[in-house]
Parts: structure tokens; sequence; C-alpha cells
DNA sequence: GTTCTAGAAC
DNA sequence: GTTCTAGAAC
């Protein structure tokens, strides 16, 4: 045992000062317990006592019996204490649990590091206190393994905080030993892997005391918050608010806000403005501009802003910015109140809620994210492990939530939608310091992911409108269970804001993927790089031409996003697609008469968006630099305009290649030599003069020579 | 889709 | 040693 003699003994200091913690160590031999209590001990002001059963009985190994005595010693002298043994187990733990008064704080501290590490270290370590070390270092390690029983907030503690690997283990000492002698870290459990107890208690005291507290010293980085958003809804708030403020004011009028969840409803956080300290004038502004984007595509679905403090000053800012571009407040409105508790407690019925999550989408943390994790129960974190594992910031993930969620019967949720929205506090993870372009990038994908996602849920199923716009039709909610196995799923498995659960097209769209949907949604948000914009579509230069002119014919129309969505009802807007493109590759040739244009669409594009390349065959661009970029314009990946139309025309649907295209070789599109490599095919492109016999002949190239035709 | 880069190919 | 590809990350 090694006291810390630099505290006084009782008496000489006010016990009311002290915040004094037992920390129960938990982790088999070799785990770095004793590395862990060296080190906290080394870089702490806080006076702290090592209690190692190892070496209590004079240096050498002695009972528990010792271990409780010294324990309690300890504390008597306002010490903290660190219980440097396996504790293994409920049984083992429970007696220390039971030392101190009710002031004194119980956490543990899990080590949860691989066996095969503990047995490596074990084995490998010489001076071990408890002589626990070489061969039998193994055999016991092993013999203990089994007998592993991971701690629970039940058993007594105020907080749990479980390290995986080195990482972990680093950041709990630096929590630990940053911990001064007034301090406290917040209560529950925070970084456990799979859980069955993983309650936040206590949370909003902790945040009360970071405001009130003029000497309270700023709690470093909580591994096991994991950079999830508090917010000033706190998981204790959720709960105190219970049964007592049933009373919510409606700040801006919702027309039938007790309605039946018969007409879908988001409510959705502010995202980022709480504890991610995002700037709220900025972000205000690009919840407006999203809200506005999205309002006229979801039908009669409503969008419902919630926040639970009254006085709210981002509520306020939006409310305000909304009115002023006259959104539609019967679509669009903010309310005050519990967003657990909407139709318990608020009236309002919100079948979609949003939950700015952590990257982990995981309870902890505080703020909207535990309450929301609380409130929905296990469950939520059962069926959103299924759809995915982690989020980038920007990106959602869809969650239907199971009906056997105390909050699909009690408040009518039907999905969560878990967002990860930019960080700027430089006290959680990944934070973007005051780089405001990248946040406000980043805001916006968040959002227009969430809408995304909720539009996905509220999809259009087929029917247009006179402009040819697919118009929102409110499907009930889907439970089933679909896994997207397209290409162009995320390997986290995340999808990314077109959720689509019904039918074969089921395709996820990456945020960099977004780009010409944007352009096609807003061109006037984009009038720098549009040339041309009419009802139906929009005509740009593709920001990496693959030739001397590429040019790209974007369809407007909501719900296309690729050739595997069109129809044969599609054959208008495809022909008039086919004009536009036609009328700019005639145009182009005037201006350069050696030209020659092909129009066609990717069997499976990247980018979302139906849309048209116009490209010279040239193939005369830095920005055509690999394998893919080739084939896709000179393999059957390639669907020339004509034959599509000529296809819808006679046979109602498409056949679209497939990425086994990419598999074939480096073939001239005019000799059809076989090239090795793609610097060795541009070399050869540059000579290369032969004729492009196989388009000419088949009606789909475009030049001075001669007329195409459709 | 692009960028970056490790490692394969030359 | 340099060139090129392919996969990861965005």
């Amino acid at each position: 045992m090694e006291i810390d003699q630099r505290n006084t003994p009782p008496g000489g200091k006010k016990r009311e000062e002290l915040k004094q913690i037992i920390v129960v160590l938990i982790g088999l031999p070799g785990s770095g317990k004793s590395t862990f209590c060296e080190e906290v001990a080394k870089i702490s002001n806080r006076p702290w006592v090592r209690v190692c059963q190892d070496a209590i009985n004079n240096g050498k190994s002695g009972t528990k019996i010792m271990c409780l005595s010294v324990a309690a010693a300890a504390l008597e002298y306002g010490k903290s204490v660190l219980i440097d043994r396996c504790n293994i187990d409920k049984e083992q733990r429970a007696d220390f649990l039971k030392l101190g008064g009710s002031e004194t704080e119980k956490h543990a501290v899990v080590l949860d590091l691989p066996n095969s590490l503990c047995i490596s270290r074990s084995v490998k370590r010489s001076g071990h206190e408890g002589k626990l070390q070489g061969g039998r270092a193994a055999q016991v390690v092993n013999h203990m393994a089994p007998k592993k029983e991971l701690p629970k907030l039940s058993e007594g503690f105020n907080r749990i905080m479980f390290c995986y690997n080195e990482k972990d283990v680093k950041e709990a000492i630096k929590l630990y030993g940053s911990l001064s002698l007034c301090d406290s870290l917040p209560f529950g459990c925070f970084g456990q892997k799979s859980v069955d107890s993983m309650v936040q208690v206590g949370i909003r005291s902790f945040f009360k005391k970071q405001d009130t507290s003029g000497n309270a010293k700023s709690v470093p980085e909580d591994s096991g918050n994991q950079g999830a958003e508090a917010g000033s809804h706190t998981a204790g708030d959720a709960l105190e608010k219970k049964g007592k403020h049933d009373k919510v004011d409606v700040t801006i009028s919702i027309s039938g806000s007790t309605a039946s969840c018969s007409i879908p409803t988001l409510a959705f956080p502010s995202i980022s403005t709480a504890d991610f300290q995002f700037d709220l004038e900025k972000a205000s502004d690009i919840i407006v501009e999203q809200v506005e984007e999205y309002i006229g595509r979801i039908g009669e679905a409503k969008l419902v802003m919630v926040d639970l403090s009254h006085g709210s000053k981002i509520l306020s800012l939006v409310k305000t910015k909304a009115a002023k571009k006259n959104i539609d407040s019967n679509k669009f409105s903010t309310f005050v109140g519990d967003i657990t508790q909407l139709r318990s407690c608020g009236g309002l019925s919100c079948n979609v809620i949003a939950n700015p999550t952590n990257w982990e989408i995981k309870p902890g943390g505080g703020g909207v994210n535990a309450a929301v994790f609380k409130a929905a129960g296990f469950v939520l974190e059962v069926a959103t492990k299924e759809r995915a594992e982690k989020l980038a910031a920007g990106e959602c993930v869809v969650v239907p939530l199971p009906s056997s969620s105390p909050w699909f019967g009690a408040e009518g949720v039907t999905h969560v939608i878990h967002v990860l929205g930019p960080n700027m506090n430089p006290k959680r993870p990944n934070c973007l310091k005051d780089d405001y372009t990248k946040g406000c990038k980043i805001l916006r994908e968040a959002y227009s992911s969430l809408f995304e996602g909720f539009a996905s849920i509220v999809k259009p199923y087929g029917n247009k409108d006179q402009n040819g716009k697919r118009a929102a039709a409110y499907v009930p909610e889907n439970n089933k269970k679909t896994k997207d196995s397209s290409s162009s799923l995320s390997k986290s498995g995340v999808n990314n804001r077109n959720q689509d659960e019904q039918g074969s097209n089921t395709k996820t769209w990456n945020p960099w993927a977004q780009a010409l949907h944007k352009i096609a949604m807003s061109p006037d948000s984009h009038k720098d790089i549009v040339l041309e914009v009419s009802d139906h579509v929009v005509v740009i230069k593709d920001s990496y031409p693959k030739a001397q002119q590429h040019l790209l014919v974007i369809a407007r129309c909501h719900g296309l996003d690729s050739l595997a969505d069109v129809s044969g009802e599609d054959i208008p807007l495809m022909k008039e697609m086919h004009d536009v493109g036609l009328k700019w590759a005639e145009k182009l040739i005037l201006e350069n008469n050696s030209l020659e244009f092909r129009l066609g669409y990717h069997s499976i594009p990247s980018m979302r968006q139906l849309h048209l390349h116009v490209i010279s065959q040239d193939f005369d661009s830095t920005h055509l630099k690999n394998k893919k970029h080739w084939l896709s314009f000179n393999t059957p990946f390639f669907l020339d305009s004509v034959n599509v139309v000529k296809q819808l025309e006679e046979a109602g649907e498409l056949r679209l290649g497939n990425e086994s295209f990419f598999d074939g070789v480096l073939r001239c599109h005019r000799c059809l030599s076989v090239n090795p490599n793609m610097p060795k095919l541009k070399n050869h492109l540059r000579s290369c003069k032969d004729p492009l016999t196989f388009l000419i002949q088949n009606g789909y190239l475009i030049s001075s020579e001669g007329k195409y035709s459709r």
C-alpha cells in the first residue's frame, strides 16, 4: 500500500469540499491495473491511495480483508482509493462498495483487454509484486477468464468505464489523473461495447455543476461519451419532467398538432449546437435553408424542430428566419418540449424522431441521444446495430422502431433517424476547431441526410403529377428488415440519405454522391456552374471532365436517381434530355468541328440523379485516370441515349450493364488495340486517328460529318 | 465520384 | 528505383 501523505488528517480539512472516490479496478492479471494506478497517481493532484492485494502484506500478497481494512482507513483520511485487484465477479466487488459514506462515489474501471494480451504481458513480466509471471501466469489467466463478470450499475456503482484497448486505458488514466480534489465525473456506463445495463443517471447534475461551479475544472473528454452531443436536454431532465411539466409551448402554431399519426411528422432537435458548440447563427441559416429545400418534397408530411428549453435561442432564430422566408407554418414549426414525450406530454404526434447521436451510435453522453435511447429502450440499440455500427459526420441511419419498444406504443414513434453532426468542441472527438467552411458543409449534409431519410419513409410511390414529379404519399411504416446488397452500400452498412426499403431499385447514396441531386433540386443555388435550366433538366459541365468536352444533362424529376428507376412513362423526359444534349453537342461542334460526341448513361452511376453524359470522344483529359473511367465510357456499361429510348419504347424496360465490365481490357475505341495500362492507353489515344466505325454504324456518333438521328 | 497511398509490378 | 493499380477514406 502506498499512502499519500500530502493531505491533512481527519478534521484538518473540511470533508464537504472533497469528492472522495473509490475506484474498483476490474481486470485479469496483465490487463494493466497496477500501471493504471501508478500512472493516475503520478499525474494526479488528488491524494490517491492504491490498495494492492499483491503487495499489501509488507510487499507480499495479502488478503481481501486486509484490502478492505486499508481502504477504509484511507477513506477516513480523506483519500480517494484505487482498489488494485482483479475483482472479476460481483461477489468480489460487493464489500468494497459498502465502504465510505453516501457521499463517496463508487466507480468501476473495467480493463477488458484481450485475454491473449493479458497472458502475453503476464508471462513476460518480471518482478511482479504477486510473483505471478512466467508459465504459471498463463494458467491463472486462462483459469480466471471464464469467470469474468462485467459490473453493472445495479451493483452499486455510480459510474462504470469500460476499456477495451490501450487507447481506452490511456484516456481513462488521463481522465482520472486530471481530477482535482473537488472534481467529479458523470455517472453512468461509458464505453461499453455490448450492454444490458447501459443506463445513464445523474448526468444532469454534472452539467449543472459545470455551469454553476466557478472553480470547477473542466472534465476531460470522456471515452464513454464518444462525442455524443449533450444538448440542453439531458436524460435527467427527461426523467424529471415526467408527470410534472405536461404543459408545452407551441411557438408556431401547428395545424392539427394533436392530429393522429396519419400525417407523418419528423421531430428533430438542433444538430451540433449544444455540446458540439456549433455557432447558432450559422446553424439556424442552414436549418432554414434545408427545411426550405425539403419541405416541398415530403407531400403532406411535416417537420417540427424541438427544443426542451423555454427561450431557446436556436429555436427563436430558426422561427424568425423561417417566417422571413415565408416557410409554410403548416408544414414546418418549432416546439418547446421533451422530444421523448411529444405525444404524451405535448399532444404532438411525431412518428419519426431524429436523434443527434455519437459516431458509435451508442447511448451515453447525455443530451437528446441519452434520452432517446433510454425512452426507446434496449430494442432500439439492437435495431440500430442491425443497420449500422457507426456514422461519419454528416451521415444518418434510419432505424424502424420495433413495436416492442415502449416508445412505439406510448408515443407512436415508428422510426428513429440517428444523425451525426459536425463537432466544434475541442473536448469532443473529431473537433473541426474553427473550420466553419467544413463545419457548415457537414451540418448541411447532416440535415440534408436527415430529411432525405425522412423523405424515404414517406416515400413517393410512383405517382407523378403533371410536371412529371413524383408526388409524395405517406406509406404506413414498414418494419420489414431489408438489407441493401448494392455495391454502393458503404462498408459500415450505413444508409445515407435515401433509404429505400421497397422494390429492387434499392440503393444508398453516400454524401459525396449527392452533388448532382442537389443541383437538380436547387439550380438557383448553383448558378455559377449551371449552363442551362428548364422545368425538367439542368445542364452543367462535368466537374471532372473525362474529355475535352464533357457535359451532364441532369433530370430534375424527384425519384429518378438512375436508369434503374426509369420506366416507359419516362420516355418523354428521356427524349427531352436527349434533345438538350444533342443541342449542346452541336453547339460545341460549331465551336470546334474536330469534336465528335456520344450521348449516353452509365448503367450504374456513382452520382445520384439521372444524368445524361454528353462527352467528346477524344478522351483527352487529365481527369481520365483509371481503368474504371475508361471502361465506364467504352464498354456496354455505357448505354447510348438513342438505344435507351428505343429499348423503353419497344420493351418498356431497360437492360442495364453491370460492373463486370470493369474487369475488361483497355481497348482503344478507334483501332480496337489493347493497351497494357492507362498511361499507355492515353498515350495511344493522342495519336490514333482511326474512325469510330462502331459508333458511326450504329448511329451513336454526333460529328460535323453527319447528323445524329433519334 | 475524388484523393491518397501502400504495395505490386516492372 | 519508378510506375501503376487498387483499396480505403472521404
